[in-house]
DNA sequence: AAAACATATCGTCATATCGCGAAATGTCAA
DNA sequence: TTGACATTTCGCGATATGACGATATGTTTT
Protein backbone atom coordinates (compact mmCIF):
# COMPACT_ATOMS: atom_id res chain seq x y z
CA UNK A 1 0.00 0.00 0.00
CA UNK A 2 2.44 2.41 1.15
CA UNK A 3 4.61 3.33 -2.28
CA UNK A 4 7.79 3.69 -1.94
CA UNK A 5 8.00 6.85 -3.85
CA UNK A 6 5.26 8.90 -1.39
CA UNK A 7 5.65 10.72 1.54
CA UNK A 8 9.60 10.54 0.81
CA UNK A 9 12.40 12.22 2.99
CA UNK A 10 16.01 13.33 2.10
CA UNK A 11 16.81 10.04 4.45
CA UNK A 12 14.39 7.29 2.45
CA UNK A 13 14.49 8.63 -1.27
CA UNK A 14 13.67 5.48 -3.81
CA UNK A 15 17.34 4.54 -5.54
CA UNK A 16 15.18 3.13 -8.52
CA UNK A 17 11.62 3.45 -9.34
CA UNK A 18 9.34 -0.10 -8.66
CA UNK A 19 9.76 -2.74 -11.41
CA UNK A 20 6.52 -1.97 -12.76
CA UNK A 21 6.68 1.46 -13.56
CA UNK A 22 10.36 0.58 -15.08
CA UNK A 23 8.68 -2.58 -17.35
CA UNK A 24 6.10 0.69 -18.73
CA UNK A 25 8.96 2.70 -19.64
CA UNK A 26 10.55 -0.07 -21.47
CA UNK A 27 7.75 -1.04 -22.93
CA UNK A 28 7.13 1.97 -24.52
CA UNK A 29 11.13 3.40 -24.77
CA UNK A 30 11.26 1.25 -28.70
CA UNK A 31 10.66 2.34 -31.64
CA UNK A 32 9.27 -1.00 -32.88
CA UNK A 33 6.93 -1.16 -29.86
CA UNK A 34 5.60 2.19 -30.39
CA UNK A 35 4.94 1.39 -33.94
CA UNK A 36 2.88 -1.62 -32.50
CA UNK A 37 1.51 0.42 -30.05
CA UNK A 38 -0.22 2.24 -32.48
CA UNK A 39 -2.41 -0.43 -33.61
CA UNK A 40 -4.17 -0.89 -31.18
CA UNK A 41 -5.31 2.34 -32.08
CA UNK A 42 -9.20 3.05 -30.77
CA UNK A 43 -9.15 0.31 -29.03
CA UNK A 44 -8.64 -2.13 -31.88
CA UNK A 45 -8.23 -5.87 -31.00
CA UNK A 46 -5.55 -7.57 -33.10
CA UNK A 47 -3.73 -11.52 -33.11
CA UNK A 48 0.00 -11.71 -32.91
CA UNK A 49 -0.12 -12.68 -36.55
CA UNK A 50 -1.89 -9.48 -37.33
CA UNK A 51 0.40 -7.37 -35.20
CA UNK A 52 3.36 -9.27 -37.34
CA UNK A 53 1.89 -8.66 -40.54
CA UNK A 54 1.58 -4.86 -39.93
CA UNK A 55 4.00 -3.82 -38.21
CA UNK A 56 6.26 -5.18 -40.85
CA UNK A 57 7.97 -8.09 -38.63
CA UNK A 58 8.29 -11.56 -38.04
CA UNK A 59 5.77 -13.52 -35.96
CA UNK A 60 8.09 -14.59 -33.37
CA UNK A 61 9.39 -11.43 -32.92
CA UNK A 62 5.97 -9.96 -32.43
CA UNK A 63 5.14 -12.47 -30.11
CA UNK A 64 8.14 -11.48 -27.96
CA UNK A 65 7.49 -7.81 -28.40
CA UNK A 66 4.06 -8.04 -26.89
CA UNK A 67 5.32 -10.32 -24.33
CA UNK A 68 7.11 -7.17 -23.02
CA UNK A 69 4.38 -4.96 -23.58
CA UNK A 70 1.99 -7.04 -21.66
CA UNK A 71 4.49 -6.93 -18.77
CA UNK A 72 4.80 -3.36 -18.96
CA UNK A 73 1.22 -2.60 -18.33
CA UNK A 74 0.48 -1.39 -21.87
CA UNK A 75 -1.37 -4.16 -23.51
CA UNK A 76 -3.49 -7.17 -22.35
CA UNK A 77 -3.98 -10.56 -23.85
CA UNK A 78 -7.04 -12.30 -24.17
CA UNK A 79 -7.61 -16.18 -25.76
CA UNK A 80 -9.98 -16.67 -28.29
CA UNK A 81 -10.07 -19.89 -29.92
CA UNK A 82 -6.55 -21.13 -31.12
CA UNK A 83 -5.98 -16.96 -31.40
CA UNK A 84 -5.02 -14.69 -29.09
CA UNK A 85 -5.76 -11.00 -28.92
CA UNK A 86 -4.14 -8.11 -28.04
CA UNK A 87 -5.23 -4.56 -27.11
CA UNK A 88 -4.53 -1.36 -25.48
CA UNK A 89 -4.20 -1.68 -21.62
CA UNK A 90 -6.50 1.51 -20.46
CA UNK A 91 -6.16 0.96 -16.82
CA UNK A 92 -2.84 -0.46 -16.79
CA UNK A 93 -1.54 2.78 -18.70
CA UNK A 94 -3.44 4.87 -16.66
CA UNK A 95 -1.94 3.56 -13.41
CA UNK A 96 1.06 3.25 -14.91
CA UNK A 97 1.44 7.00 -15.45
CA UNK A 98 0.42 7.77 -11.85
CA UNK A 99 2.94 6.07 -10.77
CA UNK A 100 5.67 7.55 -12.87
CA UNK A 101 4.07 10.90 -12.29
CA UNK A 102 4.57 9.86 -7.85
CA UNK A 103 7.94 8.82 -8.77
CA UNK A 104 8.96 12.39 -10.55
CA UNK A 105 7.42 14.33 -8.05
CA UNK A 106 10.09 13.37 -5.57
CA UNK A 107 12.78 15.44 -7.41
CA UNK A 108 10.77 17.98 -9.25
CA UNK B 1 2.44 23.47 -33.08
CA UNK B 2 0.19 20.69 -34.12
CA UNK B 3 1.36 17.72 -32.49
CA UNK B 4 1.83 14.54 -34.48
CA UNK B 5 -0.52 12.93 -31.71
CA UNK B 6 -3.59 15.02 -31.59
CA UNK B 7 -6.69 15.06 -33.01
CA UNK B 8 -5.57 11.69 -34.63
CA UNK B 9 -7.91 9.39 -36.56
CA UNK B 10 -7.52 6.27 -37.92
CA UNK B 11 -6.05 7.43 -41.34
CA UNK B 12 -3.59 9.18 -40.30
CA UNK B 13 -2.24 7.83 -36.56
CA UNK B 14 1.04 8.39 -35.68
CA UNK B 15 3.71 5.24 -36.30
CA UNK B 16 5.71 6.21 -33.57
CA UNK B 17 5.85 9.10 -31.20
CA UNK B 18 7.95 12.60 -30.74
CA UNK B 19 11.43 12.39 -30.71
CA UNK B 20 11.58 14.06 -27.41
CA UNK B 21 9.26 12.03 -25.73
CA UNK B 22 11.24 8.97 -27.42
CA UNK B 23 14.20 10.28 -25.67
CA UNK B 24 12.40 11.13 -22.28
CA UNK B 25 11.37 7.49 -22.09
CA UNK B 26 15.01 6.43 -22.77
CA UNK B 27 16.06 8.81 -20.23
CA UNK B 28 14.64 7.16 -17.05
CA UNK B 29 14.58 3.45 -18.85
CA UNK B 30 17.57 2.34 -17.46
CA UNK B 31 18.80 1.82 -13.66
CA UNK B 32 21.85 3.80 -13.49
CA UNK B 33 20.10 6.98 -14.65
CA UNK B 34 17.20 6.28 -12.04
CA UNK B 35 19.31 6.27 -9.59
CA UNK B 36 21.09 9.60 -11.24
CA UNK B 37 17.57 11.02 -11.56
CA UNK B 38 17.00 9.79 -7.33
CA UNK B 39 20.09 12.27 -6.58
CA UNK B 40 18.10 15.30 -7.45
CA UNK B 41 16.01 14.59 -4.49
CA UNK B 42 14.29 17.73 -3.20
CA UNK B 43 15.57 20.33 -5.77
CA UNK B 44 19.24 19.38 -5.31
CA UNK B 45 21.72 20.48 -7.67
CA UNK B 46 24.55 18.67 -8.04
CA UNK B 47 27.78 19.02 -10.34
CA UNK B 48 28.79 16.27 -12.49
CA UNK B 49 31.75 14.83 -10.31
CA UNK B 50 29.09 14.67 -7.08
CA UNK B 51 27.07 13.03 -9.28
CA UNK B 52 29.39 10.43 -10.21
CA UNK B 53 30.52 9.91 -6.93
CA UNK B 54 27.15 9.61 -5.36
CA UNK B 55 25.84 7.21 -8.01
CA UNK B 56 28.99 5.44 -7.51
CA UNK B 57 29.97 5.37 -11.56
CA UNK B 58 32.78 7.04 -13.15
CA UNK B 59 33.05 10.48 -14.32
CA UNK B 60 32.93 9.91 -17.88
CA UNK B 61 30.20 8.16 -17.53
CA UNK B 62 28.16 10.11 -15.17
CA UNK B 63 28.57 13.16 -17.99
CA UNK B 64 27.69 10.84 -20.78
CA UNK B 65 24.31 9.75 -19.09
CA UNK B 66 23.24 13.63 -17.65
CA UNK B 67 23.64 14.46 -21.43
CA UNK B 68 21.41 11.95 -22.46
CA UNK B 69 19.22 12.79 -19.22
CA UNK B 70 19.14 16.53 -20.47
CA UNK B 71 18.48 15.40 -24.12
CA UNK B 72 15.28 13.76 -22.47
CA UNK B 73 14.15 16.95 -20.85
CA UNK B 74 14.44 15.50 -17.47
CA UNK B 75 17.76 17.15 -16.04
CA UNK B 76 18.38 21.02 -16.75
CA UNK B 77 22.25 21.72 -16.53
CA UNK B 78 24.00 25.47 -15.92
CA UNK B 79 27.12 26.40 -15.68
CA UNK B 80 28.61 28.06 -12.81
CA UNK B 81 32.17 28.55 -12.68
CA UNK B 82 34.40 25.77 -13.53
CA UNK B 83 31.49 23.64 -12.29
CA UNK B 84 28.07 22.80 -14.60
CA UNK B 85 25.35 22.08 -12.07
CA UNK B 86 22.56 19.53 -12.96
CA UNK B 87 19.07 19.54 -11.51
CA UNK B 88 15.92 18.12 -11.74
CA UNK B 89 13.96 20.25 -15.01
CA UNK B 90 9.98 20.36 -13.88
CA UNK B 91 8.47 21.80 -16.35
CA UNK B 92 10.49 19.66 -19.36
CA UNK B 93 9.32 16.66 -17.33
CA UNK B 94 5.62 17.93 -16.57
CA UNK B 95 5.73 18.49 -20.70
CA UNK B 96 6.66 15.08 -21.48
CA UNK B 97 4.34 13.35 -19.42
CA UNK B 98 1.60 15.04 -20.76
CA UNK B 99 3.03 14.52 -24.61
CA UNK B 100 3.18 10.55 -23.31
CA UNK B 101 -0.26 10.60 -22.16
CA UNK B 102 -1.86 12.32 -25.55
CA UNK B 103 0.15 9.77 -27.02
CA UNK B 104 -1.45 7.13 -25.24
CA UNK B 105 -4.76 8.72 -25.49
CA UNK B 106 -4.92 7.43 -28.98
CA UNK B 107 -5.28 3.66 -28.51
CA UNK B 108 -6.91 3.40 -24.92
C1' DA C 1 50.47 32.10 -21.09
C1' DA C 2 50.57 28.25 -18.05
C1' DA C 3 48.80 25.52 -14.15
C1' DA C 4 44.92 23.43 -12.03
C1' DC C 5 40.65 21.66 -12.23
C1' DA C 6 35.86 20.13 -14.10
C1' DT C 7 33.60 18.38 -17.81
C1' DA C 8 33.13 16.39 -22.47
C1' DT C 9 34.60 13.32 -26.03
C1' DC C 10 36.91 9.18 -27.79
C1' DG C 11 38.28 4.30 -28.24
C1' DT C 12 37.40 -0.03 -26.44
C1' DC C 13 35.38 -3.91 -24.37
C1' DA C 14 31.47 -6.40 -22.07
C1' DT C 15 26.84 -7.04 -22.02
C1' DA C 16 21.99 -6.37 -23.51
C1' DT C 17 18.64 -6.03 -26.97
C1' DC C 18 16.59 -6.86 -31.75
C1' DG C 19 15.07 -9.65 -35.18
C1' DC C 20 15.08 -13.85 -37.45
C1' DG C 21 14.14 -18.95 -38.62
C1' DA C 22 13.53 -23.39 -36.47
C1' DA C 23 11.56 -26.11 -33.19
C1' DA C 24 8.36 -26.77 -29.20
C1' DT C 25 3.90 -25.96 -27.07
C1' DG C 26 -0.87 -25.41 -27.05
C1' DT C 27 -5.67 -25.44 -29.11
C1' DC C 28 -9.41 -26.62 -31.98
C1' DA C 29 -11.47 -29.74 -35.56
C1' DA C 30 -12.05 -33.91 -37.56
C1' DT D 1 -5.53 -39.08 -31.52
C1' DT D 2 -4.06 -36.99 -35.55
C1' DG D 3 -3.75 -32.88 -38.33
C1' DA D 4 -3.75 -28.06 -38.96
C1' DC D 5 -2.88 -23.82 -37.27
C1' DA D 6 -1.42 -19.93 -33.82
C1' DT D 7 1.66 -18.71 -30.47
C1' DT D 8 5.65 -19.26 -27.65
C1' DT D 9 10.32 -20.57 -26.82
C1' DC D 10 15.06 -21.35 -28.34
C1' DG D 11 19.55 -20.44 -30.57
C1' DC D 12 21.99 -17.30 -33.09
C1' DG D 13 24.15 -13.33 -35.45
C1' DA D 14 23.93 -8.23 -35.82
C1' DT D 15 23.52 -4.04 -33.61
C1' DA D 16 22.95 -0.92 -29.59
C1' DT D 17 24.01 0.36 -24.99
C1' DG D 18 26.85 0.81 -20.63
C1' DA D 19 30.92 1.64 -18.36
C1' DC D 20 35.59 2.53 -18.24
C1' DG D 21 40.28 4.91 -18.79
C1' DA D 22 42.66 8.12 -21.57
C1' DT D 23 42.59 12.27 -23.85
C1' DA D 24 40.68 16.73 -25.35
C1' DT D 25 38.13 20.95 -24.35
C1' DG D 26 36.96 24.73 -21.56
C1' DT D 27 37.27 27.84 -17.36
C1' DT D 28 39.36 30.13 -13.68
C1' DT D 29 43.49 31.63 -11.28
C1' DT D 30 48.09 32.99 -11.14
Amino acid sequence: MAEPVTMATDADAPVVLNPATHDFLKALASPTRQRIMMLFFNGAELSVGEVAERAGIGQSTASEQLTLMRRGGVVTARRDGKVIRYRGDREGIRKALADLQAYLEVCC
